[in-house]
RNA sequence: GCGCGGGUAGCCAAGCGGUCAAAGGCGCAGCGCUUAGGACGCUGUCCCAUAGGGGUCCGCAGGUUCGAAUCCUGUCCCGCGCACCA
């Protein structure tokens, strides 16, 4: 029978789903407090976002899961592996309106990456059309077609009515718990359209970040010039200020003060919780000449034009500090230079001319005033010089990891400005010197088009900053299992370092916040316990919405205790819910760990108990496809579909699973999964062989080649055994297909395949790797183990070692047989290399001889005492005959203590216990058919002495030539 | 900047104190098998060598050790994540 995957795997799927093979429910639930629990293996993953199709990175995410979910159930357990689907957020909703717009790049990553026909593309115009398509015809398919054990009863969407009850039950718990606090919060906020946008809406300034200026509230008489800096501790080294003359700016209302900013940072301003009225505006002209007062030293500072100042940027009016800002000290020197211009805004150049910079603290190799020395080691002679950018941001950063406030700071003084910078701001906050703006990093551009900043707006968090909690997210990690584990230290730094998360949305698709049906819960936010939906998800269904509300859930998952009149319908799925939690593994990306990991530990934590805990997470690594990053609005994916097509499931999972452990990056090249199908290929024809030609059923007698191979068997199901558990899928599958396909080919080359007991072996061993390869491939394992006993693979259980069939001795033998091909080879090679013909190259006799008894004798001491020279040759030496060999025994001694080193005491002792010479003319036909030659095998002895020293498993070997 | 991971022969990649000139795969070369090709099997693929040997080597520089690709320190380079986005 031809190896053809397309028609074993359509066969085998139409099985599963007829039998639902995969739908798992709780064993001996009867008895809801007595259920066998310890056999329940819960696994899951998180649930994909169908905004697009499935590549071939999503089929590895699910298969890793669905590999250790087989090997579960093949170890017995009741192994759950549920699936359902994200559609919380904006997303979705963003991509049906650029479709709906007719955007050309969305039209052609549907069309020409996602294969979808004109004619449905309508259906897609809706957000659950647009959802439920990729639902149905990319990840379902996908994933049935890749073979994952699935209970497919318990499929939901978080945009279900059901779900949201029960996130609606999650929240006012929270709520309820003084978890969830309201607050103010900078969003991304378009002017344009008037509402707050995400980073997938940006034209430009996706990398933005918000930055916190100090407005630095300066006087000008009764009106107050807020300055922006996002260096407020430099304020006492003020020499003046700058304002663009030529911009726009506004004498406004501010909060019951009169403010003078520019004209962009109105809107800003109002946006960020200001009550705001303009005035009238002014060009910046009008504050040039001028004097401001620090509201900290009280000194009046002139107000100079410059052309650097941004209008657009914060309120568009910058204090100077030219002892620290190198961009400051050159702008000033400049100023001096040019009287003509300060004349042209009523200036007395002889007044800008006393200005001298102010130095506020010190730092170490910058002198008494560090822009000065930065400007001039950098050569800098103008503002348009491009190194003084450089040279400003080295300083800042100089100044802020090791400047020093001076002493007029009084309680700040000699403090860095890195532990100061927060505390000396706060004060004057309080106090009213200082005020607060947020500002990009960049400038942020809409898809619409419209200028996008920084707004403030009420929000609710999630208080992950609340200690106790922290706390108990810390517990769950010091109890769980992680996978790697280098990655446990991740999820306590994420702990620490998470802050107030703002948890709802103006819109979006999902659940709306139960106490202001406004505001969406975003997605981040309520996928962090589903994993107790998918337990009863599926019986769910039988209730009817409106009795799923907060007792039905309080009652679920706290118990008939927990509310007064508890739904008996709740109690029953309390008892799915309890026999299925915890989760045993969830499998996830590494870059989830910095927010939903560490969500799904937090909330945890506290809705549940401990015994529900989640057990372990097993990180996975990100995947390439020919080296470089997917990508599916460049067409640089790859489809699971079209793979499947091309190589068949089994290749394809074969593939993910064995290029890299599930935590290490892979890359998809379609050259090494060509390879992988003709190696599949390969076993399934010799797997064949074995079919046709099954050899007795009983066991014969075994030949040492026979008991060798079945030796190798038991280690390497040792192997995969150990690598399954720590979820190295990698090392597992490498071991039970490369690595015992070495083994077979030296079986193949040392022995007669047609004998019974070898007939009877190959049977054996290829059941037994069925067994092992049954989670990696299953479809071919299934229909070859089925042919061979007539039960599928998954159906038979794990295979265990056999310590019968464990044979060090006769491993030990072997591997001295291939050393032995090894030596002899490279003897001939050497020989080979020569310049002149060496008849003894290709030899007609290879005479083998090993070492004499009493060189054994000695081995057999140092395999006693161990590599210790001293404590062999004390021991040694009390024998008389030996002592008499002197230094001979001296030298062997030493050989034989490095032959030792390194080597563990059981193959010390198999190798004390070998027959070296019985062992080699047992492999002498062997090595005359592998040489061509006669072998003749002897011992040194008295008459019989090598031209070579012989030492123990290490012969002398002579080829001889007629 | 902070955190994580990584740099191994022409390429991919294992190894993570001694059995390491370093598994396996790809590529390349030779031989066998074959009508031929493919597949398969054997051999070779850093340098030197007429007997299983010697030399150099695992980003770079130091160090620990009887012994380092493996441990430590420093350094250079590369990848990924860093929040309100799934």
């Amino acid at each position: 029978m031809d190896y053809d995957p397309q028609e074993l795997e359509a066969r085998w799927r139409e099985r599963w789903a007829e039998e639902g093979r995969y739908e798992a429910d709780p064993v001996g639930a009867d008895d809801p407090d007595t259920a066998a629990e310890e056999d329940a293996t819960f696994i899951t993953v998180p649930y994909p976002y169908p905004s697009g199709g499935m590549h071939i990175g999503h089929a590895r995410t699910y298969t890793v899961p669905d590999v250790y979910a087989r090997y579960r159930r093949q170890q017995g357990d009741n192994v759950l592996f549920p699936i359902a689907w994200h559609v919380t957020g904006t997303p979705i909703i963003g991509a049906v309106e650029r479709l709906k717009k007719g955007e050309e790049e969305q039209l052609s990553v549907l069309r020409d990456t996602y294969n979808v026909s004109e004619d449905t593309l309508a259906d897609l115009e809706t957000p659950m059309g647009y959802a439920r398509h990729f639902i149905e015809q990319h990840y379902k398919k996908g994933m049935k077609n890749l073979g994952l054990s699935i209970d497919w009863r318990r499929e939901f969407t978080t945009n279900d009515d059901r779900y949201s009850q029960f996130i609606t039950w999650q929240y006012e718990t929270l709520r309820d718990r003084g978890l969830l606090e309201k607050g103010l919060h900078p969003v991304k906020y378009c002017t344009n359209e008037k509402q707050p946008v995400t980073t997938h809406d940006l034209l430009e300034g996706e990398e933005a970040e918000f930055q916190e200026y100090t407005l630095v509230r300066f006087g000008h008489g009764d009106t107050v010039v807020p300055m922006a800096t996002l260096r407020p501790e430099t304020v006492r080294g003020v020499t003046n200020a700058y304002i663009d003359p030529d911009a726009d700016y506004v004498i406004a209302d501010v909060d019951g003060e009169e403010w003078f900013v520019s004209a962009p940072a109105v809107e800003k301003l109002q946006l960020q919780g200001h009550d705001v009225t303009p005035k009238r505006t002014v060009a910046g002209e009008h504050l040039v000449g001028e004097r401001v007062t620090n509201p900290i030293t009280g000194e009046e500072v002139v107000v100079l034009p410059a052309d650097f100042v941004d209008a657009e940027n914060a309120t568009g009016v910058v204090m100077s500090v030219p002892a620290h800002s190198p961009d400051d000290y050159v702008a000033l020197q400049e100023a001096k230079a040019d009287d003509e211009r300060l004349r042209e805004y009523g200036i007395d150049p002889d007044e800008v001319e006393e200005i001298e910079p102010v130095p506020i603290l010190s730092i170490e190799g910058y002198g008494d005033i560090p822009a000065k020395t930065a400007v001039e080691e950098a050569g800098i002679e103008s503002s348009a010089d491009p190194a003084l950018e450089e040279a400003t941001k080295e300083l800042y950063n100089s100044e802020f990891h090791s400047g020093r406030l001076n002493d007029e700071y009084g309680e700040f003084a000699g403090e860095i400005v890195e532990d100061v910078r927060g505390r000396f701001r706060d004060a004057y906050r309080d106090e009213g010197a200082f005020g607060t703006m947020q500002e990009f990093s960049e400038e942020v551009v809409c898809r619409c088009g419209g200028d996008v900043v920084v707004a403030e707006q009420d929000t609710w968090f999630l208080r992950y900053n609340d200690e106790a909690w922290k706390q108990k997210a810390h517990d769950v990690v010091s109890r769980m299992e992680a996978i790697p584990e280098n990655t446990r230290g991740e999820y306590d730094h994420t702990i620490d370092w998470l802050n107030e998360w703002p948890c709802i949305r103006n819109y979006g698709l999902g659940t709306r916040l139960p106490w202001d049906d406004e505001f969406v819960i975003e997605p981040l936010s309520d996928s962090t316990i589903y994993m107790a939906y998918y337990t009863i998800a599926h019986r769910l269904d039988e209730i009817p919405v409106e009795d799923l509300d907060r007792e039905f859930f309080d009652a679920l998952f706290y118990g008939a205790d927990a509310v007064e009149d508890p739904d008996e319908r709740a109690l029953e799925l309390r008892a799915e819910w309890l026999y299925w939690y915890p989760v045993t593994y969830r499998f996830s990306a590494n870059d989830l760990i910095s927010n939903h990991l560490t969500f799904y530990l937090f909330h945890h934590a506290e809705l549940f108990g401990e015994a529900q805990w989640p057990a372990g997470i097993v990180i996975m690594g990100m995947g390439l496809l020919e080296g470089e990053k997917m990508s599916s609005s460049k067409g640089h994916v790859v489809l699971p579909g079209a793979a499947i097509d091309e190589y068949g499931a089994d290749t394809v999972r074969f593939f993910l699973l064995n290029s890299a452990e599930p935590w290490q990056d892979y890359d998809w090249r379609a050259e090494q999964v060509e390879s992988v199908q003709t190696q599949l290929e390969r076993f399934w024809n010799r797997a064949q062989d074995v079919v046709d030609d099954p050899g007795p059923e009983e066991r014969p007698d075994l030949a040492t080649a026979d008991r060798w191979l079945l030796s190798r068997l038991q280690r390497t199901v040792a192997t995969v055994t150990e690598a399954m558990e720590g979820s190295e899928t990698r090392t597992a599958s490498q071991a039970a297909f490369y690595d015992f396909e070495e083994d077979l080919r030296w079986y193949r080359r040392r022995t007669d395949r047609s004998r019974p007991a070898a007939r009877w072996t190959l049977r054996e061993v290829l059941e037994t790797r069925l067994r092992l390869l049954a989670p990696f491939v299953p479809f071919l394992t299934n229909e070859l183990h089925e042919q061979l006993t007539g039960t599928p693979a998954e159906d038979a259980p794990w295979p265990e070692v056999d310590d019968d069939l464990l044979d060090r001795g006769i491993e030990a033998a072997e591997t001295q047989i291939e050393r032995l091909v090894d030596d002899i080879q490279g003897i001939r090679q050497s020989l080979q290399n020569a310049d002149e013909d060496v008849p003894e190259a290709d030899p007609d006799r290879i005479r083998v001889t090993v070492a004499a008894d009493w060189k054994h004798d000695v081995f057999g001491t140092v395999a006693d005492l161990g590599a210790d020279q001293g404590a062999v040759m004390g021991e040694v030496m009390q024998d008389p005959d030996l002592r008499e060999r002197g230094n001979a025994v001296n030298d062997l001694v030493g050989e034989l203590i490095e032959f030792a080193r390194g080597r563990d005491d059981d193959e010390l002792d198999a190798l004390a216990g070998l027959d070296e010479q019985d062992a080699y003319e047992r492999a002498a036909d062997f090595l005359g058919r592998e040489f061509d030659a006669e072998i003749v095998v002897q011992k040194e002895g008295e008459d019989v002495e090598a031209r070579k020293q012989a030492v123990p498993f290490r012969p002398a070997i002579e080829l001889e030539a007629e």
